[in-house]
DNA sequence: GCGATCAGTT
DNA sequence: CACAACTGATCGC
C-alpha cells in the first residue's frame, strides 16, 4: 500500500497519487492508475472546491485512466479539469501558481507501468534533475531496458531520483512467476474445466480492482468464452477488452462479484446467481488469483495450487518481485531512490539497505570502474526481425530487450494491431546477440536459450552485463502487445506459437534425442542479485520438489514460499499439477539430471486452439512416464474431478486415454510452452532455414561468433 | 448526513 | 507472508 506522501523532493509543486493535506496547494496533479489507494482526497470537497474556483489546476493521466476515473460519476467533476497524456509521449508542463504567478516548466513522459489498464510511471525532467516516479509497477527483468523514454542515444538517462514501487522488496519475494507463466497456468486450467461440459463453468474470484483484465482478454481469446462481468461500461471506449467481458450471464467463465460471493460458491452458486442451466446444475470452480512468491533458490513456479476440492489459487501479481524490482532500479542506476511502499514487516533502513546498493553514489564508491548500464546492456541491433516493439507495454512486455530507436520500431511496426487480434504468430528465430539475462525472465523457449549460456549461473550483475555482450544466441521477437491506438497501456494478451519445424537449440545443444521433450518454463531467479546458481542443467529440481503442490491446507493463505528447505519435497500429498511441472515430468522420466526440458513445439494457433480433444500428439514414453508418476501422486481428494472428468492435471494424465471429454493435456501442455511468446515476424526479416539454424547451432556450441556480417551498432 | 479513519474480512 | 476493496464502528464537522 503507497505510503507516498504525493510528493516528489525535486518538485515540490507537484502532486502525484495523493490529493489531501499539503497537496491541496500542488499547481498540477497526477495520477498513475485508478486504484483507490493511489486516489486518496481525490474526490474531497476541499480539492472539489479548489476545482471550482480554478481553470488552471489540471490532473494529467493516461487516456485509459481517464476513461476509468469519468467512467464514476464521484469523479465527474473533475471532467474539464483532466489532462489526458498519451503513453511514451513527452509533454511541456507549465507549473503556474495561480497566486504569485509563478512559473516554472517541467517535461513529463508517461511510460508504461504494467499494473493495472491505464498504469503508467512519470517521468519528471527539468531544472532540478530527472525524476522517476514509479508509481504501481510490474515490469519484467529487461524491460527497463525497453522503455525508449527512459534512455537518451544508447544510454540511459541521468536520473536523479526514483520514486519506487517497493511493494516486494523484500528476498522472500525473490522470483514471482512472469505473467505469461501465469496466464498459461491459468488458461489450462479453464481450459481443462470449460471444454468438459458447457456446464462446467469457472467463477474468478478476483478482487474489485482493475488489473484483471488482461487475464479475461487472454481466456476469452484463447477459449472463445467471454467473461461475465458485473459492469463493463469503463470499458465502452476499449474495444479491446469490451469484446472479451459480457453482461450475459451465459457463458463459462465468470469473474463477477457478489458481498457474499464465496457463500453463494458454496452454495454451488455463481455471484451472479447462475446455480443451473436449462435445468442442469452447473459444475463449477474458483479460481482465486493470489500473489505467490519463491524464494532464491527455487526455480520451480506453480503457478496453479489446488486449494480444496472444487478451489483453486492461481499466480498472480500486479506488482514487481524483488528481483523485479532490483532489475528495475540497477538499470536505471539513480543517484537516489525512495520506496513508496514498505513491505509488511519491513523498515524504511532495511528497504533502503537493498536499494542503496544498487543506485550511483553507492556503486561509485564501491566500482572505481563503474560503467554505464545502459552502455552494458546496449544490444547489436537486430537484423533480426524483432518486430514491433511498439507493443512494449503498452502493456506487457513481453521480451526483454535493450532499448532500440524508436526509427527502427516504426519501421517494423505493424499497421494494425490490437493486441488482442494477434493470433498468428510465430517466432522468429534470429541470429542476433542479446542480453542472457533479459531472456531468462520469458518463457520457454527463451530460457532455453538461456540455459545454454548460462550454464554456470552465478550471475551478478556484472557478469550478466558482460555476457549480454558476448553472448550470442537465437532470439526471440515478440508481438505487439496493446497497441498504440488501443489506448489500453495497461493490459496484454500474449498469445503464442511457434514454429515447429526449425531445429532448436535447446535440442541441439544437449544432443537430446528425446522425441519428446518438455519446455522448460521455469522463470527461475536470474537476476543480477542472484548470486547463486542455476546449473544449466542441474539435478536440482527434481520431479518432487516442483511437482506437487499441498492442497490439504484449504488455508486461505495459500501462498507458496520456498525459501526454506522446507520445500515442497515435504508435501508430497498434493493435487495438481501445473503445465510447467509437467514438464519436469516428462522430462525427469528420462533425462537424468536435466532440469531444462525439451519439447518440440506443437504447431498450435491460438486461433486453433479452441479446447479440442480430437488433437492428440503421440505421447511416447513421455506420456506413460508422466502417467505413471501421476498415479503415485495420485490425490486423495480427487474422486470428484474424476467424476466429472477432471481439471486436476495428474488425473487427466491418469485418465486421459478413457475419457474423450478429457481435454488433451499433453496437447495443452505444449500449447503452452509454445505459446509464451507470440511473435509476428518482422517484415522484411526471415526464419532462419532449419539446416541454417543447425549450423548457427554449432558455432554457437563451439563458441564461436554467428554474429555475421550485420551491423551491432 | 457525509467523510475520514481504523479494524476486520475477503 | 499480499493486494485492494469493502464493511462496519466510531468520531468530528
Amino acid at each position: 500500500m503507497s505510503r507516498f506522501g504525493g510528493r516528489v523532493r525535486e518538485y515540490p509543486a507537484v502532486s502525484i497519487d495523493r490529493f489531501d493535506r499539503d497537496n491541496l496547494r500542488a499547481r498540477a496533479y497526477f495520477l498513475s492508475h485508478c486504484h483507490k489507494d493511489h486516489m486518496k482526497g481525490l474526490r474531497a470537497p476541499a480539492l472539489k472546491r479548489r476545482l471550482e474556483g480554478s481553470l488552471k489546476v489540471k490532473l494529467y493521466c493516461s487516456p485509459v485512466t481517464k476513461e476509468l476515473l469519468l467512467t464514476s460519476r464521484k469523479y465527474k467533476f473533475w471532467e474539464n479539469h483532466i489532462v489526458a497524456l498519451e503513453v511514451e509521449t513527452p509533454t511541456q508542463i507549465s507549473l503556474v501558481d495561480e497566486t504569485s504567478g509563478e512559473k516554472e516548466d517541467i517535461e513529463v513522459t508517461l511510460l508504461p507501468a504494467g499494473h493495472c489498464p491505464g498504469s503508467v510511471m512519470f517521468l519528471f525532467e527539468g531544472e532540478n534533475g530527472t525524476v522517476l516516479y514509479t508509481g504501481d509497477f510490474r515490469l519484467a527483468k529487461g524491460e527497463a531496458a525497453r522503455l525508449e523514454l527512459l534512455h537518451s542515444g544508447t544510454r540511459v538517462k541521468d536520473i536523479q531520483s526514483v520514486y519506487l514501487d517497493t511493494t516486494f522488496c523484500d528476498p522472500k519475494f525473490y522470483h514471482i512467476p512472469s505473467r505469461e507463466e501465469c496466464l498459461n497456468g491459468i488458461l489450462e486450467l479453464v481450459r481443462s474445466w470449460t471444454s468438459l461440459t458447457r456446464y462446467h463453468v469457472v467463477w474468478l474470484n478476483c478482487k474489485a480492482a482493475y488489473g484483471y483484465e488482461y487475464l479475461f482478454i487472454n481466456l476469452s481469446e484463447e477459449l472463445g468464452i467471454k467473461v461475465h462481468v458485473n459492469k463493463l461500461d469503463m470499458f465502452r471506449n476499449m474495444p479491446e477488452i469490451l469484446y472479451h467481458v459480457t453482461t450475459d450471464r451465459h457463458t463459462q467463465i465468470h469473474a463477477c462479484r457478489h458481498p457474499r460471493d464465496d457463500e453463494y460458491f458454496r452454495g454451488n452458486r455463481l455471484p451472479c446467481g447462475m446455480t443451473c442451466q436449462n435445468g442442469t446444475p452447473l459444475h463449477i470452480i474458483s479460481i482465486k488469483p493470489s500473489t505467490m512468491w519463491f524464494g532464491e533458490r527455487i526455480k520451480k513456479t506453480n503457478v496453479i495450487v489446488r486449494t480444496g476440492e472444487s478451489t483453486y489459487r492461481a499466480c498472480f501479481s500486479f506488482h514487481s518481485s524483488y528481483s523485479e524490482i532490483k532489475d528495475f532500479l540497477s538499470y536505471i542506476c539513480p543517484v537516489n531512490v525512495y520506496p513508496n511502499v514498505l513491505p509488511v514487516g519491513r523498515t524504511e533502513d532495511k528497504v533502503m539497505e537493498i536499494l542503496k546498493p544498487l543506485c550511483r553514489s553507492y556503486r561509485r564508491n564501491m566500482e572505481p570502474r563503474y560503467k554505464p548500464l545502459g552502455t552494458l546492456k546496449r544490444v547489436h541491433k537486430r537484423d533480426l526481425s524483432d518486430t514491433d516493439e511498439d507493443d512494449l507495454f503498452d502493456s506487457e512486455l513481453t521480451s526483454a530487450r535493450p532499448k532500440i530507436p524508436k526509427q527502427q520500431r516504426e519501421e517494423s511496426r505493424p499497421s494494425s494491431t490490437g493486441q488482442s487480434e494477434n493470433a498468428e504468430g510465430n517466432i522468429n528465430v534470429m541470429n542476433v546477440t542479446e542480453s542472457s539475462k533479459a531472456i531468462t525472465t520469458y518463457t520457454s523457449l527463451t530460457v532455453d536459450f538461456m540455459d545454454c549460456e548460462e550454464s554456470n549461473d552465478d550471475d551478478d550483475d556484472e557478469d550478466d552485463e558482460e555476457e549480454s555482450e558476448k553472448n550470442t544466441v537465437p532470439i526471440l521477437s515478440c508481438e505487439p502487445a496493446a497497441t498504440s491506438t488501443s489506448n489500453f497501456n495497461g493490459v496484454t494478451s500474449d498469445q503464442q506459437e511457434s514454429s515447429a519445424d526449425v531445429p532448436r537449440w535447446d535440442a541441439f545443444f544437449k544432443c537430446n534425442n528425446l522425441e519428446e521433450s518438455s519446455e522448460n518454463e521455469d522463470n527461475f531467479p536470474s537476476s543480477a542479485d542472484a548470486g547463486g546458481s542455476q546449473s544449466l542443467f542441474s539435478d536440482s529440481d527434481g520431479v518432487s520438489d516442483s511437482t506437487h503442490i499441498s492442497s490439504q491446507n484449504s488455508s486461505q493463505s495459500t501462498h507458496i514460499s520456498e525459501q526454506g528447505s522446507q520445500g515442497w519435497d515435504s508435501q508430497m500429498d498434493t493435487v495438481l499439477i501445473t503445465s510447467q511441472e509437467r514438464s519436469a515430468f516428462d522430462f525427469s522420466c528420462f533425462s537424468k539430471g536435466g532440469s531444462r526440458t525439451v519439447v518440440p513445439v506443437l504447431q498450435e494457433t491460438a486461433k486453433d486452439s479452441q479446447p479440442d480433444t480430437s488433437r492428440r500428439k503421440p505421447l511416447g514414453q513421455n506420456r506413460s512416464c508422466a502417467h505413471d508418476v501421476a498415479c503415485d501422486l495420485k490425490s486423495k481428494d480427487s474422486e470428484k474431478d474424476a467424476e466429472a472428468g477432471t481439471a486436476h492435471d495428474q488425473d487427466v494424465l491418469v485418465e486421459i486415454s478413457d475419457n474423450s471429454r478429457t481435454p488433451d493435456l499433453e496437447l495443452r501442455r505444449d500449447s503452452q510452452s509454445s505459446s509464451d511468446f507470440e511473435i509476428p515476424l518482422t517484415p522484411g526479416a526471415e526464419v532462419p532455414q532449419p539446416d541454417k539454424l543447425h549450423c548457427l547451432y554449432k558455432k554457437l556450441a563451439a563458441g564461436e561468433n554467428i554474429l555475421n556480417e550485420r551491423k551491432l551498432s
